[in-house]
RNA sequence: GGGCGAAUGGCGGAACUGGUAGACGCGCACGACUCAAAAUCGUGUUUCGCAAGAAGUGAGAGUUCGAUUCUCUCUUCGCCCA
């Protein structure tokens, strides 16, 4: 009798790690006459362990980049660190731990994990955004983009916290207040850097087309973020002032200048000067500066305005003068820090003009509407008709409206057509500790001083103070005061945006082991672009926008390089989510926290009187307690149940729900997968008999499914042929037989799902004897065709039976076998067929009346 | 408010260019093994109906011999932007 064994996963899987990691598996070659693969995951935050989301995004990687290797590609399948960031620093501050220490332990316990889940993975490209041999690059980077031009200083708002005297991100401030202080944060004006992303709007945009592997969702988002909008420049004649004759603002909608009822400017506008002794006016811009810096704390923010003794004159129709205010919705950064105000066509002029008694004039009806149409509870912003406007009356709003009233402005000489972006250039200053510095100095002069390449890294001190109001950087004296040839000098304290770290680590993994630079020309020209980038679609604007942008500045002017694009293909994958549970008193609660009796009805450990309500699926988060520990899981099941389990739900795009039962199948599978293997290997030990065409057949055709789910990325339906593959296997292994064919096939299924569940596959095809080659099996296509088909018979388009015949067969032919059969007799009796269709090999409808 | 996408059994989801809807998995039911249970294996499982049969892919219309697939309107949900 067969001696079944349980498999041993702990110890195979154990086994084939280390056996891929001493033979550097899966290193990949710079100097290689294959054609390449370059396959990128985007790289973790060493924020602890790893969660469910890392092994997804990672596992879906790595069946592609192991596939590919099957295929004959030479394949780069590197990891990283994204390792700089708050989180460090925040995490250093509540342990009186450092930043370096916190996050160098959190990367060696996540390395080991990765590793468990046994990914095809070059760990000898291993680059960490924090380690001076990664920023030293960036430090030189920044240099270069400055000599270009594409690095500039300028003043900038910022979210100010009073309280803890700090600068806040976007996601630091919760509804107007600090995250950790609770005070009202303020907008205040800072000195700071920037990249110059605008240069390259309309290049990334146009480009944007050639990326045929992305979502298109993912181009959408990245169009509507650029934001290119088509409108004109119009100069206000100003009334009532010595000090300035117009003013310049930017609109998409002139067409609707009949309408217009008040000209608001932004209060850091050229003209505030005029004003800064004013008292009610510093009162007015102390209360704009409570408003945050999101666009969307200022579209919610309440409108107010300082009205000055400025008139501006409607360039249609001078005898119209209206006032001039500043307002806390218009930004110096969008157009020209001028708006006009339509209140009857934009909903925030709107608001404002309600709120100072403004005219509200209507000069845009909806189509369906009569010339009576007044604007009354709220802006029209809709297309339309022109009226109540003399000449433009009648016109189309906004296509025809627009380019004829541009017209009119430009003959006058008082208006031009202009393309405006919403795209604003990137603020990369932040003012912490746990950053790359910023590689420059202040003179006495407090002129910017570059620091010398042979000076590179500057390197952060590695003990600071992080119990401090502000950046730690300012109050680390030793380290800012330098002398640069000669000249004394003070570094810049503020360090890089973390997204600079994630905008060219790609181009990094290409020459990774290179100490002097960045990258080399050969090893970029070879493995760029990555042909496969995969991540969450959270990345999907800035990230991704960042890096496409990065590329073009370093290609800019650069004989060496000139990629633009760095990413042929993205795939965004969904989110792994988990039902929720909130105990009795409304507390939440994690799953391993809970017990059922009877599977329906769950109450906490131990306390059976404390029911738990279950709650809905929502993606695994800290605070809802909702997460599962892939480690745990990993030490329960094993790597291959594990990442057999995270693919086999939902396609890959799509969020999937982690189940209990979900993994005990896949754990399962595991385990009949393996007893199946050897009663195999054992019925092959046997005398060999005749082939079985059957098995070639199901094989080749299995294989040629797999091949185009890969190709797709539809991964779920793969792991279901998995259990075709052992439903078919089975009952051929029941036979007892040992086929002449039986070998040649098993060990091709065993290759083709290798990228899935590398270890058992690696382990059971290790058993044959005459070692093989392992490459991805061809496909035979004579056993893709059969001879015979299922010709469905319709009547009236309905299904009523099938008739099984030879394919290629002649309409009448098979008319001849189905009424010898009268496989159809009942319902087409007494009736006349008077039309029937027939699609060869497939189908035959009869029509009858 | 705008843009994009989705909707298929009790559940997750299959179905290539219009051509047998519900692959595969979970769950459930029954059976085998067992003193019993778990595990395992087998069978069944869209709904209604004893059956013959009928209905059926969010709702409604349209194109077609034939629509989950194409077009239009609507509803709900999700994501992004505001």
């Amino acid at each position: 009798m067969l001696n079944k064994q349980r498999y041993n996963f702990k110890e195979t899987e154990t086994k084939w790690q280390s056996f891929w990691n001493h033979n550097k598996f899966f290193k990949a070659n710079n100097n290689s006459s294959k054609p390449k693969f370059y396959c990128l995951e985007m790289f973790p935050y060493p924020s602890g362990k790893i969660h469910m989301g890392h092994v997804r995004n990672y596992t879906i990687g790595d069946v592609l980049a192991r596939y590919k290797s099957l295929v004959g590609f030479n394949v780069l399948h590197p990891m990283g660190w994204d390792s700089f960031g708050m989180p460090a620093e925040n995490a250093a501050r509540e342990n009186f731990s450092n930043p370096k220490k916190w996050t160098e332990e959190n990367i060696k316990v996540m390395k080991t994990q990765l590793k468990k889940l046994g990914l095809s993975i070059d760990w000898d490209r291993e680059i960490s955004t924090c380690s001076p041999e990664y920023y030293k690059h960036q430090q030189k980077l920044f240099l270069d983009l400055y000599d270009k031009g594409l690095v500039f200083r300028k003043e900038s708002y910022v979210n100010w916290d009073p309280v803890d005297n700090t600068v806040l991100a976007n996601e630091q401030v919760i509804d107007g207040k600090g995250w950790r202080s609770g005070a009202t944060v303020q907008r205040k004006k800072l000195n700071q850097w920037f990249f110059k992303i605008s240069e390259f709007s309309n290049e990334l945009l146009n480009d944007l087309d050639k990326l045929e592997d992305w979502p298109t969702k993912v181009k959408t988002m990245q169009k509507n973020w650029i934001g290119k909008s088509f409108g004109c420049e119009i100069n206000f004649k100003i009334d009532g002032s010595k000090n300035v004759d117009t003013i310049k603002c930017y609109t998409t909608r002139p067409d609707t200048l009949f309408g217009f009822s008040f000209l608001a400017l932004s209060v850091d506008h050229p003209l505030s000067k005029y004003y800064e002794q004013d008292k009610n006016f510093i009162k007015f811009k102390q209360e704009c500066s409570k408003t945050g810096t999101t666009e969307e704390s200022i579209a919610q923010a309440a409108k107010i305005g300082f009205k000055t003794d400025l008139l501006a004159i409607n360039p249609l129709d001078e005898k119209i003068k209206v006032p001039v205010y500043f307002a806390n919705f218009v930004l110096m950064d969008y157009g020209f820090g001028a708006v006009f105000g339509c209140p009857a066509h934009d909903q925030r002029d709107f608001d404002f003009a309600k709120k100072y008694k403004l005219n509200i004039k209507t000069v845009v009806k909806p189509l369906d509407k009569d010339d009576k149409f007044n604007v009354s509870d709220e802006a029209y912003s809709g297309p339309g008709l022109i009226i109540n406007s003399e000449y433009l009356n009648g016109l189309s709003a906004p296509e025809e409206s627009v380019p004829e009233t541009i017209k009119i402005l430009e003959k006058k000489n008082i208006g031009k057509k202009q393309i405006n972006f919403r795209l604003k250039d990137w603020g990369i200053s932040r003012q912490r500790y746990w950053g790359c510095p910023i590689p420059v100095a202040y003179d006495e002069n407090n002129q910017i001083v570059k620091i010398p390449v042979k000076d590179l890294p500057v390197k952060l001190p590695d003990d600071v103070n992080l119990n401090i109001n502000g950046n730690p950087l300012d109050k680390e004296s030793d380290w800012k005061h330098v002398e640069i040839d000669g000249k004394k000098c003070i570094r810049e304290t503020d360090t890089l945006d973390t997204f600079v770290d994630s905008s060219w680590y790609f181009l990094r993994f290409c020459s990774a082991n290179n100490l002097s630079e960045a990258f080399e020309k050969k090893d970029i020209d070879y493995w760029m672009p990555v042909d496969q980038y995969i991540g969450g679609v959270e990345h999907a604007i800035l990230h991704l926008l960042y890096s496409r942008f990065f590329t073009r500045a370093i290609s800019l002017n650069n004989k060496e390089t000139n990629i633009t694009e760095p990413f042929k293909g993205l795939f965004t994958q969904g989110m792994v989510c988990h039902e929720t549970y909130k105990d009795k008193d409304n507390n939440w609660k994690s799953p391993d926290e809970i017990v059922s009796d009877d599977g329906k009805n769950f109450y906490v450990k131990g306390q059976k009187e404390n029911f738990i309500t279950v709650g809905p699926t929502e993606s695994m988060s800290k605070s809802k307690k909702n997460t599962i520990d892939p480690e745990k899981m990993i030490d329960l099941y094993g790597a291959d149940s594990v990442r057999l389990f995270i693919l086999s739900d939902s396609p890959p795009e799509k969020d999937v729900q982690w189940s209990e039962t979900g993994m005990t199948s896949a754990f399962k599978f595991i385990q009949k997968f393996w007893l199946i293997n050897q009663e195999i290997f054992q019925i092959l030990q046997k005398e060999k008999q005749s082939e079985n065409i059957e098995i070639d057949i199901f094989t080749n055709q299995a294989i040629e499914k797999i091949n185009f789910a890969l190709e797709k990325f539809r991964y779920n339906i793969i792991i279901a042929m998995f259990h075709e593959i052992y439903g078919f296997y089975k009952k051929i292994s029941d036979t007892n037989l040992n086929y002449s064919n039986l070998e040649i096939n098993i060990k091709k299924i065993l290759i083709v799902m290798m990228p899935v569940i590398p270890h058992i596959t690696s382990e059971c095809l290790d058993k044959f004897k005459d070692k093989i080659d392992i490459k991805w099996p061809e496909i035979n296509k004579k056993f893709l065709v059969t001879s015979k088909c299922e010709i469905v018979i319709q009547v009236n388009g309905r299904k009523r039976n099938t008739l099984s015949i030879k394919k290629g067969a002649t309409e009448d032919f098979i008319i001849k076998n189905i009424q010898d059969m009268k496989l159809i007799e009942k319902y087409i009796k007494d009736k006349k067929i008077f039309k029937t269709i027939y699609v060869k090999d497939k189908i035959i409808n009869f029509i009858i009346k």
